[in-house]
DNA sequence: TGAGATTCTCAAAGCGCTTTGGATAATGCA
DNA sequence: TGCATTATCCAAAGCGCTTTGAGAATCTCA
């Protein structure tokens, strides 16, 4: 049934009908209310394709999935990410859609969305050190928000982050006061924006103790189990190899528990390990004392924060950026202890309580 | 730019220029080379809004993804599937709308898809034993294609399922031959119908030895780390072990490692772990020998294959159903091992064998 | 060369909704 | 009661595309 038909059957015209469901004033409460009714009862719902051609607006928000031909692999923070920020669409009215597209056709996606007119905003997810699609989407005029921010790109535009050099320093200092001295990194993809981040805060935490950055403790690559067992290996396999080990996500510290159990080796023992959780759904590290001395920061809720913000540019008639920094606490976990060498220096109390689950703040 | 305007820059009435976008056959290969052309260059593309209003068509497949208020958790195949279908709908030109709505809503969720016209088709993901979606979602005379099949729903639909079953009774079958007796299953969620095909499986090759199924040996629940990791804690804690354990997911197959561990038992050696593998991107269980014995299907292509189906029922005139049945090879990893008890029993030979990796088919 | 067939192009009518500008009915105030 | 407001409602004009039915142009072949 079509507005035309439903209107005539109640007895009204088409655009009292129309500006009862849409919540215009010049339409009386009673007369709102019988439309409202009506509707329900004969089974009435707008056509939303009609309503988006005649308004302009598409009502719904763009995301791409970028598939690598080399990696294949989904980044697995996405469908919490992408749960979080849906959540807040469906309240607001709005529709999510999903491009799965070859990762060098994405601009063209992006500029593809515009186009065709059928979003009203876009997520970036991902971003690198420069990434190109910021300029881009801005060119376009479409507006949108990053998960995550770009370094070297100038300009103000929307975006959620997390404190990653913060959090990085963070619990790299927390493993030096443990006494650790060669602690390694997993980190993300080269190239990654989080990565570089993460790699600074390490750094500077290092370099606060005058200690050297030695490469052969740093790694980056896509974030799978396999990797975190393969660089955890090729790290406790060396001639001189880390006490400590600081691990960008969740899913390679299983690959990095494996190979400490392969290699019979204690975890939070003899091998302490940071994590960086992203309170995945299907992956929680929780419990009393948690697994995994971890700095936390949920992905959902950046989700959320992601849509509230392009949700408010995009009706909201002031042009100003809005970002939002979230700090990610470290909580100590099962993971950590002091480092085997400084273990009986390290005063007996002091050694437990920072074995003690806190949040550090 | 809108049509009118391009097509009176380039000379041509607007019906010529869409017929030449749209391949139709009416005008000629010069034209309709010049129209692309031009369109290229001045930067044409056709509004999709009012396209779908003219046409009647979406161009756009549903997908809903419930979040259940007390689990808050995103099915962790969801990425990966979606990423299949969606692969495909990028090369027809379809978009994918994603719906994140609280359970509850769900039927509402399709309803209004439907009615409002924003999607062409539908996906149903995790059927349940006796799931209503089927039904409703004919009734609204939607196309669709359910991953995964309904037990007790009677009539023809479009499904891409795994031989569930199969596989798991495959897989008890393996480690009966193994000479395990005591085998525990942790399975999904109660209710879910691959959950049941799953323990019916494991139910026929017990029964098929003359084992009665231990109910203190069947878990079923979501597949976080945690739960594989308390379940296998409150199995191997019990006065009556099991000597091998089937798990649904490696997701708590990775808590069930975390729980052996802990104890100081030995995987595959002292206890036997069989899992279903899913080929999760980011989770891959591979190398020269897997970590895990693992009946395998991939959630990936399972998606690829439901977006054919149903882009081709959309498209297609003929009304027949369309069925996938996937079967899901066993492949011997490292985790499985002859039964502790048997071990002296059993030839050495053809322990050895069983070590050995190889698709069983 | 011209009739018929073929190829190409076009004007105009929708698709189902929103929204403007104006008409009508109801209400308030003097 | 009469006039000015105000509260309701409506007809009609788009939104930008597709598609029908038909006309103009071109081609084919006797």
């Amino acid at each position: 049934m079509n507005l035309k038909e439903f209107s005539h059957r109640i007895g009204l015209s088409p655009t009292t009908v129309s500006r009862a469901l849409n919540g215009y004033p010049e339409v009386s409460e009673r007369t709102r209310r019988k439309v409202l009714e009506s509707a329900e009862r004969l089974g009435y719902t707008p056509n939303s394709r009609a309503a988006r051609l005649a308004t302009g607006r598409a009502m719904t928000i763009g995301h791409i999935l970028p598939l690598s031909k080399e990696h294949e692999m989904v980044n697995p923070i996405f469908s919490d990410f992408i749960a979080g920020a849906g959540e807040q669409y469906s309240k607001s009215g709005y529709d999510l859609s999903l491009s799965v597209v070859q990762d060098e056709d994405e601009a063209e996606a992006y500029r593809d969305l515009a186009t065709r007119g059928v979003v009203d905003g876009a997520v970036i997810h991902g971003p690198k050190v420069e990434d190109p699609r910021i300029r881009l989407l801005g060119e376009l005029g479409l507006p949108f928000v990053v998960h995550g921010r770009s370094s070297r790109v100038q300009g103000e535009y929307n975006w959620v982050d997390v404190n990653n050099r913060r959090a990085f320093s963070r619990a790299t200092e927390f493993l030096l006061d443990l006494g650790h001295r060669r602690i390694g990194l997993i980190n993300g993809l080269d190239g990654m924006d989080f990565a570089t981040r993460r790699l600074n805060g390490y750094g500077d935490a290092l370099a606060a103790h005058g200690i050297d950055r030695d490469p052969e403790l740093v790694f980056s690559g896509e974030m799978t189990e396999n990797y975190g067992f393969a660089t955890t290996m090729q790290m406790l396999g060396s001639r001189n190899p880390p006490t400590a080990i600081l691990i960008s996500s969740i899913i390679p510290a299983m690959g990095a528990r494996r190979a400490l159990h392969d290699l019979g080796i204690g975890l939070g023992d003899e091998v302490s390990v940071v994590i960086h959780d992203d309170d995945l759904s299907y992956f929680r590290n929780e419990g009393d004392i948690p697994i995994f001395t971890a700095t936390r920061s949920s992905v959902r809720e950046a989700g959320r924060l992601c849509a509230d913000i392009l949700l408010d540019t995009i009706r909201g008639a002031r042009d100003e950026r809005r970002h939002v920094l979230l700090e990610a606490d470290l909580t100590v976990g099962q993971s950590t202890g002091p480092a085997p060498a400084m273990r009986h220096l390290i005063d007996r109390d002091r050694a437990e309580a920072l074995r003690r689950p806190q949040a550090l703040t």
